[in-house]
DNA sequence: ACAAAAGTGTTGCTACTACACCCATGA
DNA sequence: TCATGGGTGTAGTAGCAACACTTTTGT
């Protein structure tokens, strides 16, 4: 049987929240095909990658810097005109991050890596845009229906903090009442006996996202605002 | 940069509600590896693929004799160990058919096909068991989500035909009135002015699954039981 | 008349939406 | 004292779960 030979990536797509807005870490090309142009961080898995999540986490070191993330599959591309090289199926992941407390770096395979808003991207390598709008669609749905949103924020962080990141995402204002009942009453947050303080104004309660009580909830709470 | 090349399969987990139970496809292996084993139906994708898709749609005709069904791509596998020949990425893909409507027959690389209860799988060759454990997963949450249950039932249908289907695939009892109340209150059935004959007894109603009314919804309907 | 499955309503409860004001703090 | 975001309660509504009996048909 003739089995062609294909060549696998793993592409990530890496969102974060920064001052209420969504964003997108994205390398720039330095090399042919799409040279100059703003592409996903990924590359081609190796002898070496024990698994795919092995492979996803590899390259978005090498490529930007980041690593020790949340990250998750979420659909692969293959379609035969995607890439001028040949036949390349990519498969995509989903890494969740705080951009505050990371420092980005370009490999030398870029020249450069940056964050960029979702509502206003670049043009983008290969069919990148239309992974991007997947992955978007996705992300949406996943923090309605699990605690995905914590990834996006510090170990410690305010209601409002929580809030900025679910209307980022879902791109409209929540209630603020309502959302407050419905994560106060679903019993995955721990109170903390802290404050937030690098306010002038009213500081706000900390709260810590309690993974073992999310376990043990009889059925999954849906964050739908 | 080295690419090393690697094999793409698509596997397809090919699902079906015969008398109150759900049951795959499978297919019995004529050459090694796992020769004579029950495996997923699939293959490697080739150059004339023009997608993954399209690639999956080919392996289920050419192995199984099954075409023109409804197909999602579902999550891919690329473990390192996983295929004792190498490298092997595989897009494993969700059919959803109708048992009775089909004449399954056995590719000349295959020494059988045959659907199997998933209650009751055969040894599985490569890593299939864990890839049919995962589709399970995905299937029982896509049809409290979506309508692909009625893409298990013949245009026409009872909401008997129809509970079934659920009951087959979350694996336990639902009470009917209720899943009658909301199925007729969700707005996507238009009842028909035919009745099943096969019966000694009392013929059911008939429905049929509106996708435009369906489409209209302002709101996704939630079928959880 | 009987066997078998089709079909039907109500009640209590829970959970959601919509909505506007007072509170605590630092400057 | 003021500006700023933090924090709170209620009333009306909609949707859900739990529950058992009558109807229709063929034999």
């Amino acid at each position: 049987m003739a089995a062609p030979s294909v060549r696998v990536t793993v592409d990530i797509l890496a969102f974060a929240v920064h001052e209420g807005g969504l964003e997108i870490l994205l390398v720039k090309r330095k090399y042919d095909p799409f040279k100059s142009s703003w592409a996903l961080p990924g590359g081609f898995i190796t002898e070496k990658d024990e698994t795919l999540d092995a492979a996803a986490q590899r390259e978005l070191v090498e490529e930007t810097n980041v690593s020790n993330v949340y990250l998750e599959q979420l659909y692969s591309f293959g379609d035969k005109g995607r890439d001028p090289r040949g036949r390349v199926v990519t498969v995509s992941y989903l890494a969740l991050l705080q951009e505050e407390e990371l420092e980005i770096k370009a490999s030398s395979d870029a020249s450069g890596v940056a964050w960029w808003p979702v509502k206003e991207l670049p043009a983008l390598a290969f069919d990148h845009a239309a992974i991007i709008a997947y992955g978007l669609k996705r992300l949406k749905y996943k923090i309605e229906y699990t605690p995905a949103a914590f990834s996006l924020l510090p170990t410690k962080f305010t209601l409002r903090d929580l809030q900025i990141v679910y209307e980022a995402i879902l791109g409209h204002e929540i209630d603020n009442r309502n959302f407050r009942k419905k994560f106060l009453g679903a019993g995955i947050l721990r109170q903390l006996d802290e404050t937030s303080q690098e306010t002038s104004f009213r500081p706000a309660r900390l709260y810590e996202f309690s993974e073992q009580d999310f376990e043990k909830l009889p059925d999954r709470p849906v964050f739908i605002f």
